[in-house]
DNA sequence: CACCGCCTGCTCATAGTTGCGCGATTGTGG
DNA sequence: CCACAATCGCGCAACTATGAGCAGGCGGTG
């Protein structure tokens, strides 16, 4: 059974966990005719770009509208993201016009964004917006754009022309993922235009990320290790991956 | 029932959870086939993910802010609000590109824009770029600006310069009031520039306005009777003002 | 034909998950 | 306020999945 490729394999594996929305490992391997190695090789491949949840025993698929959901909701509890939240605010300056780019992670940043006093924050999330929207101390510009359905985030060359009038200090941001060597990584190919530009402008670059995304690798470049000055992630991040970050030169804030 | 995934498990765990509301551990334990422990294990991972609260006992869905905020302010809206929302969403033709202020009158459009197709609609108020995120068949275009605090509308030049771009067919507002001779008017001069830009380049201008607003004049003129194609208020309206505006070449949709 | 890179499948030590029992904690009714 | 019952968290043992390492097969290349 050695005619098939590994592509058209894990082209048919994502088949198999749509129709059911996920599958066990043993299972997804005897309906290939493969052995359960390939199966999970596959699917920690598959996981890595982003096209399923990895989970004990097998896989979901990660599919926008559940996932979305549940990330959203994730995110405005989680643990993990409110310390890194709370990292990522700590440090941000008084007086400094930063750009907060949208997202669930840099959403954790506003609770401890709320009681700043003479702060510029520009931003293409409504969620972002939204949150400001009680922070008497803050301004908030929010960069026009086209919404993205499902998503609450702007796009599109408004976006990008509105950022011209501006000097962004320190830009904080989240993405798909961030990788030693491909650097911040986006999964969609229409959002990548305007995040590339957000980040190009500001001074600082600081990435926000949760633990499932390091080491993680997209299909779009936004930006290089050398242009991400930190990265906030984190207990559960692989330090391996870390240890080849701060390589790159990234400061590597863990918490 | 033999082998369940850890994931689809609490998936069906929070499909139990949403169809009552709430249930305790025993109950979840023997409907899914697994041990209370199990459900103990996956409901406290759920709390700390956000997705539930934990009681003793049992759980219960912890319901995410943001459709909290939407829920919140789509019961506000009076039934004369709703009337007139419904009636400025009938007329609102197929393919058009339409502006649509902020504020809580012309939220009220939303519910009934919700099946659209083809439709481009550009807006300086944040809750409705928040209502149109799930419209499919909507393009949502937010115009940058600065956050109104306490408000939800964004003004300033961003807001008048990424006009430029559109062409509007109908402009959707409301405003502090409208009189026969003042036309339109606002109560704040801070607003007042952004939103006669808004409206000026319009080919149609609609507005929507409850009693309350009919014969009230502000400190500032946002556009003259003769701009107005259309005014959309409710049965309280005192006649005699509505009777001037019709002079006036206003016409008056009462419902 | 030999060489080499690449993928595949197998083995095994390790890590993760599950269900049960026990003592502690919490809610409830007298 | 106390006693009782339900529930909880934790440790434990059985079981299962996992990832790393290794051997074998396949196809391309000099």
């Amino acid at each position: 059974m050695g005619s098939m490729l590994g592509l058209e394999r894990q082209r048919l594996l994502l088949q198999h966990l749509r129709a059911r929305g996920s599958g066990n490992v043993v299972d997804l391997a005897s309906a290939l005719g493969v052995s359960p190695s390939t199966v999970r090789r596959d699917l920690r491949d598959m996981n890595d770009r982003g096209l399923v949840t990895r989970v004990h025993g097998g896989a979901s698929v990660a599919d926008a509208e559940i996932e979305a959901v549940l990330a959203a909701r994730a995110a405005q509890h989680s643990d993990e993201k409110r310390r890194i939240g709370a990292a990522a605010a700590v440090d941000v300056p008084d007086g400094a016009t930063v750009l907060i780019t949208g997202g669930t992670t840099t959403e954790a940043m506003l609770p401890h964004l709320a009681g700043r006093e003479r702060l510029t924050v520009l931003t293409n999330g409504l969620n972002i917006a939204l949150g400001l929207s009680r922070c008497p101390g803050i301004s908030t510009v929010v960069l026009g754009g086209v919404l993205r359905h499902g998503e609450l985030s702007l796009l599109g060359p408004l976006t990008e022309q509105a950022l011209v009038e501006f000097h962004v200090d320190v830009a904080y941001c989240s993405a798909f993922g961030i990788h030693p060597s491909a650097g911040l990584t986006g999964a969609d190919v229409r959002e990548a235009g305007t995040d590339r530009r957000l980040l190009q402008g500001a001074e600082h670059l600081v990435v926000l990320a949760d633990a499932s995304k390091i080491g993680r690798r997209g299909p779009v470049r936004l930006a290089g290790t050398a242009r991400i000055d930190r990265l906030i992630t984190d207990r559960a991040a692989p330090p391996e991956q870390l240890d080849a970050l701060r390589s790159a030169g990234v400061e590597v804030q863990v918490c």
